[in-house]
DNA sequence: CGGCGTTGGGCAACCGGTTTCCACGCCGTA
DNA sequence: TACGGCGTGGAAACCGGTTGCCCAACGCCG
């Protein structure tokens, strides 16, 4: 309680100064790099910074100026594979860029994402990268703006990973990838090979990303002047538990269908095991499709034909688009190919 | 370049009060809470807030000693699967605690970690947490005691979470679970069902967990008074590739067992990938476990039997005991406990 | 009507740094 | 010997907030 400086904290630039018999300034000069300062003064600073494990109080430098940037990175749950990647590669983009990287997990509420998001305004964060899709709706894009607005008046940025885009004007940077066009090839594929009745196992209906790729699906079977019977869309959302209950309940009403195209891995791998459950064979019964590639597809049996979507490049490229933004430049809108890549769960029909 | 005011960045809270004619002191009165202010006051200042949008600083709080607190944390790669679960462990429970969550993937690196922390300590952060093995070494015990101390007196914490202890003294809380208890059930498991030879998938040879999970094996055998083979016993790291590798290796030396003890589950995806390559059945032809329990094991084909670790709750307990910690309550050292979990990858053997 | 307690709000010090500006001593040179 | 320039280092202002202290105005009561 006294003038300070034993304390259970660290000692001030002030305790370094006094040790050494020199000015504060001096101390940061040294600490500093560029200044001139002779080389006794440097060495009585130094060796009084090593006795006091001296570190300059990070937070009082971003005050003055001179602060290490940060960035935010806020999702649903980093325990999702694509996210996780997608997290990887902003982490490693962000420090590769000396940025310290701040995460926090909304769970899907948008009210801890509005707060969260308020938070890091006022961190003075250098840019928030928002990631995973949702709802496209207009209070969706109001409120959104409204966001961008408010960080960029503050000097940061938003980005927008994988979510619906706000129309132009915006002051916001939108990295997606190909939902649409990357279910379209894989259906067209999985058509191919002869299928007719595809049962799709869809996200939520208003959830953009899930929307892309389920207009994927049905483009897909127009192209061939096919007309999906609507009995084989189901929706659910994007979790493993969603891909097995849509698949029994698919089972127990007796659908008729000879693939089953997911719209995520996630899915998928739930399916498969509500397959496997049921005593069917993959892909001598009932061929199997995913969406995403994550890492694990390749290890599902049988290796699982999927849509390899770039998350760890979308993740980096989220971050150095924010961060290399000249000051006014237009904003970017970038959207990253997919490209299918055929395993082994799919098989021709015999017929 | 002048006195400031409408730049890029956010509007100050003088800037507040000169639009509302109040000192920034009452601004600051009426955004902090429990200072009495006129009603009519209150009124003209919020308005200019909204007006302004303005948001305080919080790093300018910090300094002032009313900042968010904020806790970091360090692993090697986001993208394993259970380093995920103990990372939304960690940030449900900072964000529950109102702290903010920093996050660097070392990619295994030392001098990154070490750099890290050293970042960390200028931040202030309430508490380090370094999660993940890593070799038991003299050299890393030194190291990371030096780390804890400065740490320590910079009033910041560290904590280690599935990482090898110090020994006593040290400023730091351990949260481990059991990898030997754990090894040593699953590998009983798997000898109760008349296996003989077992091969095992081990991880790094200094890597601390890799060695607890395989003195769990060891123990398991000479509890039935069995030696297992050296032969068995293979090293690699613990990815899928690695689990792959080792088993294509194990195949083509052509070494026999009936059951193969993988030391985690991505080894046990990329072993049994190899094995279904091979033409193997599992579990009819090879039985197969790993170690972790995470949420894939039960969509593996089959699904996989396996020992269950509580890492989102380790990452729970790990903010909790860090930041829930008194003055001066002795340093904690958690063991938490682990469970095998049956499913059907593992058969009984004929004979 | 005057003393007094309460309320409301401004000034200034402080948090821990950085940086501008200036003073001082030393040197070389005219 | 006087003078100008350079090499060093300190004092003070600043970054953007918070808070202790003090004072003015107001209402209440005797």
């Amino acid at each position: 309680m006294t003038r300070k400086s034993q304390d259970a904290n660290g000692s001030t630039i002030r305790d370094v100064a006094a040790r050494a018999g020199v000015s504060a300034s001096t101390v940061s000069r040294v600490l500093g790099g560029d200044y001139p300062v002779s080389t006794a003064t440097r060495t009585r600073v130094l060796r009084a910074v090593r006795e006091l494990d001296y570190v300059a109080d990070a937070r009082a430098k971003a005050v003055a100026g001179v602060g290490t940037p940060t960035l935010a990175f806020v999702l649903e749950d980093i325990t999702g594979p694509s996210f996780a990647l997608m997290a990887h590669g902003v982490e490693r983009e962000a420090t590769r860029l000396g940025h310290l990287c701040l995460v926090c997990s909304t769970e899907g509420d948008v009210q801890r994402e509005l707060d969260f998001i308020e938070t890091m305004r006022a961190q003075r964060t250098a840019a928030v990268i928002l990631v995973g899709g949702t709802a496209d709706t207009p209070e969706y894009r109001e409120r959104t703006r409204r966001i961008a607005d408010s960080l960029a008046s503050a000097g940061s940025r938003l980005v927008l990973c994988g979510r619906p885009p706000l129309g132009p004007g915006a002051p916001v940077t939108v990295i997606e990838y190909d939902n649409e066009g990357g279910a379209y090839a894989l259906v067209a594929h999985v058509l191919a090979q002869g299928h007719q009745r595809i049962l799709f196992l869809g996200g939520k209906p208003h959830h953009a990303t899930a929307q892309g790729r389920e207009r994927g699906y049905l483009a897909a079977h127009r192209a061939r002047g096919l007309d999906p019977d609507p009995e084989l869309l189901l929706h659910g959302d994007f979790t493993r538990d969603s891909g097995h209950r849509l698949m029994r309940l698919a089972l127990s009403r007796k659908l008729e269908f000879t693939a089953v195209v997911a719209a995520t891995d996630m899915v998928a791998a739930g399916a498969l095991t509500a397959l496997h459950e049921a005593g069917l064979d993959v892909p001598g019964d009932v061929s199997l499709a995913g969406y995403d590639d994550i890492p694990f597809a390749r290890d599902l049996y049988p290796a699982l034909t999927t849509v390899h979507v770039p998350y760890e490049e979308l993740g980096r490229l989220a971050v150095r688009t924010a961060l290399g933004r000249t000051a006014e430049s237009p904003d970017e809108h970038l959207l990253l190919g997919t490209h299918v890549v055929v395993r082994d769960s799919i098989a021709a029909v015999t017929s």
